[in-house]
DNA sequence: TTGTAAGCGTTATCAC
DNA sequence: GTGATAACGCTTACAA
């Protein structure tokens, strides 16, 4: 493979000059004219690729970032993949991906990998409340902050569940339901449920919650609607679920119990996940602006300017109607 | 960063042996029983990380692999993405993942991205059907033939339609159609008609077929199905669809136009896309083995055998119930 | 302004 | 079996 791979002393040696010549010219430094036009034809004659890697290895600037996900699957980190992705490309980097399956230990891999590859940086949505993250190493996190010295990105997870409960009281609700399924790891995430049940209790509204973790059985989630369940209707008429994925799971278990959605009960996920990526979506929500987000990380991890990083950035929400809801 | 990261040097100073035996040792070839010890607690003690830069550059050998997608929001290719990294990282390698949006010189100016940074082989789903493979660097290629020494790894799409065609009349249709929407550029996947199709004559089935592009707006579909609407239902009792997504959309239009699924029309899709990554099918299906297509994809880049590599490797795929047929 | 040469952290080839 | 030493391809002082 590299065996006809042009180095930088054969163009030097096509074009007659010198080796640091052609490295002024291929970075853009000042150099005579003429010598550059003839570096530049032999560049292109001998279709010459700089090396990264030797690069890298001399200057520490590799133009390449890691990006750690539990996984890809879910399409909240698919998408979170994908602008990422985008968005370092637009700043000519590339993307290592690391998957974790959430596991701790696997995180922590994968940042000792990070280090030995060189990225210029990190983002990583991680659980591991101690992750260990070599200093030197720029780190972004998504949606969990574990350490003041490194920079948090998230949605406004607070608001984003203060608009949940106000949207469901404008639409006629009167007595509201938070639903929450997620990590026993404290992250972002949970202030969902703060804004809401703040929303809520400023306006003397009634407000319920049942609060699991992940890897709970459905019929928890079950049990607790049946007994909600009256002649009438329902005892709730307003439900908020902490993802798209819980709220859709409500749906299909209110179905199952000939309860109307949105008539008995409206409901609001949170996310804004749509089918196949961008063919709707599966619930009234409030969405998550992930482009944005991936932006904000990138920006953060490779935009130094001196400026002081903020620990935590939170990007403003957006209620999505989407079926589930009166309006 | 580098600054504080020991380097095999420090390690042999603090081990009190040659650069070379630390190497060595690393590397896990032959060396004094008691000089290992001596390197292995002087690693543990500096906290020492190969730097795969610096190796790379010096052995060609950088245990990265790229990934070229067109995008990764997707499911089936957010379900690419995450096995082919887990059957990577199984490998002890990593990847690097590049998006293409499916453009022809984006998709050829990752693979140069790719020489630059001299990952140790590319797994590209790419359309441009003149892409560039400089050779030298290993490539497989996914659901797409391109060139007769580039082995290409898909599902068995034909036989993914003759089993579609099969269950089909199984189910008691007796009048089938087929839907596609897809590129306009040829690829595996076009097999799925070529099944299909087989399988109804051979049985004598009657046989109708849309084929459209990408970019056809949805009206195309829904006149073809609203002029095949009948007083007693729908003159087709059976319809394959090239892809889940397009059999999701289908089945709206259907719906819009009371023709009820799957008592009026059976619907089979193709791909095995389920909701949330893992919460169940949108449709009845033929679904593709994603984590074997990966696994093959990876075994066939990185697993050298002397063996010649088959320049197309098709994986079984399943027939998946998934509520539009009546089975 | 241009050329020269010293590394960056490894691996691999030799003498010892 | 072990330890110098020369690459690998590039950047960057520094000298011409």
């Amino acid at each position: 493979m590299k065996k006809n791979m042009p180095t930088m002393k054969d163009i030097a040696k096509e074009a007659g000059v010198a080796l640091g010549t052609v490295s002024k010219v291929i970075n853009g430094l000042p150099v005579g004219e003429s010598y550059r036009l003839r570096v530049e034809a032999a560049v292109k004659k001998l279709g010459y690729q700089v090396n990264q890697y030797a690069r890298g290895l001399r200057s520490d600037k590799t133009y390449t970032a890691a990006l750690i996900l539990p996984g890809v699957n879910h399409p909240y980190f698919a998408g979170l993949a994908q602008h990422v992705c985008e968005s370092l490309a637009r700043r000519q980097y590339r993307m290592l991906l690391y998957l974790t399956g959430s596991q701790p230990e696997v995180e922590q891999a994968c940042v000792h990998m990070v280090r030995q590859n060189k990225a210029d940086g990190i983002i990583g949505l991680t659980y591991n409340p101690e992750l260990e993250v070599p200093e030197g190493i720029p780190f972004v996190s998504i949606d969990r902050c574990f350490r003041p010295d490194i920079p948090c990105v998230s949605s406004d997870n607070y608001n984003g569940g203060r608009m949940a409960a106000e949207k469901l009281l404008e639409l006629g609700c009167t007595s509201l339901g938070f639903l929450r399924v997620g990590s026993p790891l404290p992250g972002e995430a949970d202030k969902r449920r703060d804004g809401f049940k703040a929303l809520c209790e400023s306006r003397g509204a009634a407000y319920e919650e049942l609060w699991l973790n992940d890897g709970t059985p459905l019929d928890v989630i079950s049990d607790f609607l049946q007994k909600r369940k009256t002649e009438a209707g329902f005892s709730l008429d307003g439900l908020f679920c902490c993802t798209d994925l819980l709220a859709w799971q409500v749906q299909n278990l209110l179905a199952q119990m000939d309860v109307d959605v949105p008539r008995d009960v409206q409901l609001i996920g949170f996310d804004g996940i749509q089918r196949f990526g961008d063919q709707g979506y599966y619930c009234s929500t409030i969405a998550q602006p992930i482009p944005q987000l991936a932006e904000a990380c990138v920006s953060l991890l490779l935009d130094k300017g001196d400026a002081m990083k903020p620990s935590l950035t939170c990007l403003p929400v957006r209620y999505q109607p989407g079926g589930t809801t009166r309006d």
